[in-house]
DNA sequence: GACCTGCTGCGGTTTG
């Protein structure tokens, strides 16, 4: 059959279908038949799926003209979803192409959720085509004789790229696609991705740069103009708006008629306990919705979420209060309205969730802003112009994670073992390990057979043998046991399952909340008022109550920071309230009181000024600084100058920052004329100071936490056994401090530090942004008080605690008496 | 003078 005929097919299908064919699927066909590469750019719900089963399928049949008579069993092609939750739906499209086609392909999911009976079976008889998770391939990776399984695998594709090219699952798919290239001799590789700012790097990563798939590959993109249409709720009287806070519970009235005018609305806010909140408050001050609205969030039972799920899909729910547990998933057609409550940060955070609504072709999107404090307005606007211009943000792909590396290699050692020749070769290959040396290869090598230096002395560590024939092996069954347990990079907390005492899940609790509970205390967890009863086998157990109560859970999760794209956004939107009326935004407009109040207290500043405030309260003086480049450049940024400020006069200081800007208190005053002379807001020896001015070895401290898991170092335990907390902690820290001490060269230690200054603290952006503030006019304006940029940072509490090793140490303790009571 | 903080995701024998 030649290509036009299996075209031909195609197009009939479609045309039976009472489909139209949308000009990238034929194009992703044609690219396909043509033998290349690719990255498709589709948005979900516009049939992607079918624009590359199809040319699958089409594929095989071309290869095997007689396959209605003669079927050639074995794995075709593998399908890769991020999250277990989406497979059935690709599932049910792969099926269909397939029957319609008139082929006895056979279709197969493989994930956690795949029983063990069943995984032992598919390995016998591989589907054809089979759907699984990063993480699952990797499970397959690690199985004798794999290679035959992907013998005559003729396609990976990677769905949802643009959800894992920035993660560590990106780079265990990117060490993947590196084995799979050589063992699958007719391999294509095809990514799908939303749009994302750096789509060109994306392909990049997935085929490999200056590689030959790279080069053979084509970038398709949908060009789906969706229209959004965003609203901002903005307070009638502004004159009472709060200048910060972040529930917005006072304009929980504005959403009521929101609700009732849309067949199901969801509310997106940015932490469980807001949703707890909110969830709790609409009931509370609206009965009648009773029955008609649910919560929805990822520390609620498994069961109770996909009821909720499938609640929205039947349309028996009014609305949803959830976190970003509803971004991704499955596609709810019913969902009219979508409201984001307080700032979501991220341009593409935000049109994600704007796209949940009118969830059809040609459908409007409907996404009701509303902010929970008075600056947030300004992000109101940033977002209205964001959503005009189409600015995403980059996903910046990880470089060198020898965690992940070291992972891979033992998964290649507990299978068929490896020739570090041929592995070398295909690793450095990927776009994450580009510029790996010979040396640090060695150095990797060694580690897995030797542990490290300081290591050599524990046999635990020496987990690979090296064969006679130069072939890397790991022969010890329980060490391979336990490797299979922990494939994966992603790293959990350690919650406690909360549950009836009669049997019934309700969630998840971190210990650290339970730690503040007393028998008989009621807290409010997944929409419950819960009374605490006891802690028992890492469980909490509750009853019901009737009890009302101030206590809602809350959990410590990582803190989002204002993204590049929405920082630069945010600047222009502020820059532009000194335009005439007529050019401003609503928002901006119903700002103007606060700014007219900015003005006479300090400035506004323009494209050409940084503004510096200080001023004397009964706390101290004030120095608050304004670069608007989100929490993680502010809290590096004000450690730096603090550091830098002390050595010219020894002064110290409590540090304070938020999105917009951070704040230095002191008992003195500081002489910022002196500040200014000195030029202490160079790039020069910025690393060096950096390390000097924060506690870096701390914030390193936690990132080697996952990376000694994630590269086998730690043991998280045999499963359903419960995790040990005290165990996990200790063991990785005690492992911190040997290198620090004895082997400081470690790699796995210094990536600790690469970690914390490129993802934590991002050490390119704050470069970028001291370079900017050189440019600018700087504006230091003494105030008789704090003026409302400054009130939200000053009042902020929270974020001046710096996180010490004291507070880690205090929770281990905690934590083990709670261990030793049971 | 305003203030209830902190997301998501996966995996859990193989081999004879």
């Amino acid at each position: 059959m030649n290509r036009q005929e299996l075209f031909d097919i195609a197009e009939n299908w479609f045309i039976e279908q009472n489909w139209k064919p949308f000009p990238f699927q034929k194009e992703t066909w044609k690219a396909f038949l043509q033998g290349k590469h690719g990255l498709l750019n589709a948005p979900t719900g516009s049939g992607k799926t079918y624009a590359l089963w199809f040319p699958i399928v089409l594929n095989y049949i071309k290869q095997n003209p007689d396959y209605k008579n003669k079927h050639k069993k074995g794995l075709k092609a593998v399908w890769i979803t991020p999250l277990r939750a989406l497979s059935q739906e690709i599932r049910q499209s792969a099926e269909r192409v397939v029957t319609d086609l008139d082929t006895q392909m056979t279709v197969g999911i493989r994930s956690g959720d795949t029983s063990t009976k069943a995984r032992a079976q598919q390995k016998k008889q591989m589907p054809d085509l089979l759907i699984t998770t990063p993480e699952s391939l990797q499970l397959l990776l690690a199985s004798k004789g794999y290679d035959k399984i992907f013998k005559d695998c003729t396609s990976i594709v990677v769905d949802e790229w643009h959800e894992i090219l920035g993660t560590k699952r990106g780079v265990q798919m990117e060490l993947a696609l590196s084995r799979l290239k050589t063992v699958s001799k007719h391999l294509r590789i095809w990514g799908i991705s939303a749009t994302i700012g750096n789509m060109e790097q994306a392909r990049e990563v997935l085929l490999g740069p200056q590689s030959e798939a790279l080069e053979n590959s084509v970038m398709i993109k949908a060009n789906i103009n969706k229209k959004i249409t965003v609203k901002s709720i903005i307070p009638k009287k502004m004159e009472t708006f709060p200048w910060r806070g972040h529930l917005g519970l006072h304009l929980l009235e504005y959403i009521i008629p929101i609700i009732n005018n849309s067949k199901t609305t969801l509310l997106f806010t940015n932490t469980r306990s807001q949703c707890e909140i909110w969830f709790q408050k609409i009931l509370e001050k609206h009965p009648e919705f009773a029955g008609e609205i649910a919560m929805h969030h990822g520390s609620i039972n498994k069961e109770t979420r996909i009821w909720v799920e499938n609640a929205i899909r039947n349309e028996t729910l009014k609305a949803v209060v959830c976190t970003s547990s509803l971004d991704l998933g499955v596609d709810f057609a019913p969902v009219e309205t979508v409201v984001q409550i307080g700032g979501p940060k991220g341009v593409a955070r935000f049109l994600q969730r704007a796209g949940r609504s009118g969830h059809r072709p040609g459908k409007e999107s409907v996404i009701y802003f509303l902010p929970t404090h008075a600056i947030e307005l300004i992000e109101a606007s940033a977002l209205q112009k964001a959503v005009k211009q189409n600015t995403v943000e980059d996903r910046i792909p990880y470089l060198n994670s020898y965690d992940v590396l070291l992972q891979y290699l033992t998964t290649l050692a507990i299978s068929d073992g490896f020739y570090p020749n041929e592995i070398f070769r295909e690793v450095s290959d990927t776009f994450c390990y580009q510029a790996l040396s010979e040396e640090n290869w060695q150095w990797l090598l060694n580690f897995l057979v030797m542990g490290s230096q300081s290591l050599q002395s524990y046999d635990e560590y020496k987990k690979v043998d090296v064969e006679e024939d130069g072939r890397f092996k790991v022969n010890n069954r329980g060490v391979a046991m336990r490797h299979r347990f922990q494939i994966g990079t992603i790293v959990g907390d350690v919650n406690l399952t909360v549950k009836y005492q009669k049997g019934g899940y309700i969630g998840t609790i971190e210990e650290y909340f339970v730690s503040k509970l007393n028998k008989g205390d009621v807290f409010t967890f997944a929409g419950r008022n819960l009374e605490f009863i006891r802690i028992k086998d890492m469980q909490v157990h509750v009853r019901n109550s009737k009890k009302k109560t101030s206590k809602v859970s809350s959990w410590m999760g990582s803190r989002l920071t204002l993204s590049a794209q929405m920082s630069e956004l945010l600047r222009n939107e502020l820059y532009s309230s000194g335009e005439e009326r007529e050019k401003q935004s609503i928002e901006i407009q119903s700002l103007t009181h606060i700014f007219e109040r900015q003005r006479r207290e300090s400035i506004v500043p323009q494209p050409d000024e940084f503004l510096i405030e200080t001023f004397k309260s009964r706390d101290g003086y004030h120095a608050v600084f304004y670069p608007f480049e989100g929490r993680f450049v502010h809290e590096a940024m004000g450690s730096l100058l603090g550091y830098r400020i002390s050595l010219l006069s020894p002064i110290t200081f409590s540090l304070a920052f938020n999105d917009y800007g951070f704040e230095l208190l002191s008992d003195k005053p500081i002489d910022m004329q002196e500040v200014l002379d000195n030029n202490l807001f160079t790039t020069d020896f910025l690393l060096d100071d950096l390390q000097k001015s924060l506690n870096a070895t701390e914030m390193a401290r936690r990132k080697f936490r996952d990376i000694a898991i994630i590269s086998g170092m730690v043991f998280t335990g045999y499963p359903n056994k419960g995790i040990k907390m005290k165990h996990l902690q200790s063991n990785s820290q005690l492992l911190f401090e040997v290198f620090r001490d004895y082997e400081p060269d470690n790699l796995l230690f210094q990536q600790a530090f690469t970690e914390t200054f490129e993802h934590q603290l991002e050490e390119g952006r704050l470069r970028l942004s001291l370079e900017r503030i050189a440019t600018q006019n700087i504006m230091w304006k003494q105030c008789e008080k704090a003026t409302p940029f400054a009130f939200p940072l000053i009042t902020d509490r929270l974020s001046r605690e710096k996180l010490s090793s004291e507070k880690l140490e205090d929770r281990i303790k905690r934590m083990a008496a709670i261990l030793m009571k049971k």
